[in-house]
DNA sequence: CTGAAAGCGCTTACAG
DNA sequence: CTGAAAGCGCTTACAG
């Protein structure tokens, strides 16, 4: 009763239990043909009490595949990311994948360790979200090694590989369009500079201003997706220039630290100080937040990403493919 | 150049090229003794040149183990969760093992079918987060075949498990301790009832109410965590009896809800409803929003989760590990 | 319809 | 110091 006894059942067990041998246990319990049926429920039956379960790392071993893919995430505390796993694990069900969610950090740090851990582990596919420019040489490594990944939401130029997202440029410059009005004081508070997505939000609201014949304020222009780095600029801004008119921010954590800071000095939002998010985290909606945003097909951008990726598991060798989803340009209280 | 070329480059690979047996690559490669310095280098040297990598499966079905543990999780998309997985991954990693996080639904329906997979797949201890009273029979299952498992956050009576959480009742009772004031007209929005953590919480607030000589409304006081069902909780309550003095929510995220729905019918906070939350998410020090809640030590309980699990799978068999972390109220504005 | 054998990619006693 | 062999738990041709 005491003591370790932490062996499984394994087939062999099952077989010696019914009299057979272990390979008719496995034809029995895989459906395939010459058993008899009274011997397969038989064996069924036995294995089904003794507890017995298929070693996935023997199976996987002598099948050369798993039917696992990776998703990687710099940070699950980011609300964007959760809703996306979300997409992605659905649609793997539904595919038969199982999918293994890792965090990288936000600054991609951990990224070769985990998909090295990954492919170690025999996922046969990745899906990455956190890519930045000098990723690219281990992107390409992993092609030459023909292990199918897929990139969400970030990318990277002149490297050829399937991606999922939107097209941030054209979101970001509609939605300063919509909100600019007859602000004239603007800072656009953007994510990393590195990042592709960071680069086209900020981009696209530098090109919606500048036809509106602004240049918006030169400081805080990048840093990091956390509310804290949205408080400091604000911080910073407020100090050095004054309230501004409109902060644009990167997305819509960095407008909650924007919003703190309003709220730490009295400024009403958006009477004092407009400001805009970007993906629409579900807190943006919140009554007393109200935040105006550009909503984000997350759970789709996650399904879309798996179907491709499941293709390439399964051999296809095509070209690169890349899917626009459409966003959504919400206008709520805050611009 | 084209076509399905996936083969891993494999240890007897390695062997062949250096012209030894690929036993002398193991023992090469793991730091055992008796392969000279010279050809263990030029060993390594020709492993990582050629890419090799252990297979994890071949390696875990060799040894027995995987240093893999499991996280079960409702739903990534609570805010709850994924700074909890933080936690757990951030110590796992520093004991050496990684952590497969999983989703298993908001009332559970995958958690089976997940705790399977993981064993399956040589899983060493799995850490619980989303258990109810039915779920005790598979625990006690677990036990029998001594696969190590911790709980965090909801527990089960009567089933002696490894558990880290706070109290939720005192922290309950204390909350509405201090905020009720002279609020007369109470209703409580739990979360489900069959959650220890939400029964808890429910009954912490009821006797906060009683000692204060106050009977709640009886309306809505299960139901699920999300903010949808705050808010149509909050609007069937409102329909019927009118504006409460105050809501005492189960989670911020039901809080969210009913925010919602007092910004929708004019209702200001805390004049006309004062409100509390719980579990203090990211989002519920946000300015403008500055909700009331109670501050659970989501990082700190996956660490210890972790630390007991651990200790489990080296083996350690003495009784189950309770561990009760200190929570913290957080007054803010709206209550 | 059933059994014996090989092999997936490793590690580890055991001989030399 | 190095090699041949067994075995982890499966699946799948191949004989009977």
């Amino acid at each position: 009763m005491s003591g370790g006894n932490r062996r499984r059942v394994t087939q062999r067990d099952v077989a010696r239990a019914v009299g057979v041998t272990s390979a008719t246990v496995s034809y029995a319990l895989n459906g395939q043909p010459g058993v008899s049926d009274e011997l397969r429920e038989r064996i069924a039956k036995v294995a089904d009490e003794m507890g017995f379960r298929p070693s996935r790392l023997a199976v996987g071993l002598r099948l050369g595949h798993t039917d696992t893919i990776g998703l990687l995430v710099p940070d699950v505390a980011n609300p964007f990311y959760p809703e996306l796993a979300s997409g992605v694990i659905e649609a793997a069900a539904a595919e038969g994948l199982q999918v293994f969610v890792s965090q990288v950090g936000l600054d991609g740090r951990d990224q070769l360790r985990v998909i090295t851990a990954l492919v170690d582990s025999h996922c046969e596919g990745l899906l990455l979200t956190a890519v930045l420019p000098e990723d690219a040489s281990m992107l390409k490594e992993l092609q030459a090694r023909r292990i199918p990944f897929g990139l969400i939401n970030r990318r990277i130029e002149d490297l050829p590989a399937d991606w999922v997202g939107i097209d941030d440029f054209a979101a970001a410059k509609e939605l300063v369009a919509q909100v600019v009005g007859s602000r004239r004081s603007v800072a656009i508070f953007g994510g990393p500079e590195r990042s592709s997505v960071s680069a086209g939000r900020t981009a696209g609201a530098l090109a919606a201003l500048r036809e509106a014949g602004l240049e918006p304020l030169p400081d805080g222009r990048a840093g990091a997706l956390t509310r804290d780095s949205g408080a400091e600029r604000a911080r910073a801004l407020f100090d050095s220039q004054g309230p501004v008119d409109l902060v644009v921010c990167g997305n819509d954590v960095i407008a909650l630290g924007v919003m703190d800071v309003c709220y730490e000095r009295g400024l009403s939002v958006p009477q004092d100080v407009a400001i805009t998010g970007f993906d629409d985290m579900s807190f943006a909606s919140a009554g007393p937040l109200r935040l105006t945003s550009v909503e984000v097909p997350r759970q789709e951008m996650g399904r879309r990403a798996v179907q491709t990726l499941r293709r390439r598991i399964a051999g296809f060798d095509g070209e690169a493919q890349v899917v626009e989803l459409p966003y959504r340009i919400r206008r709520r209280s805050t611009a």
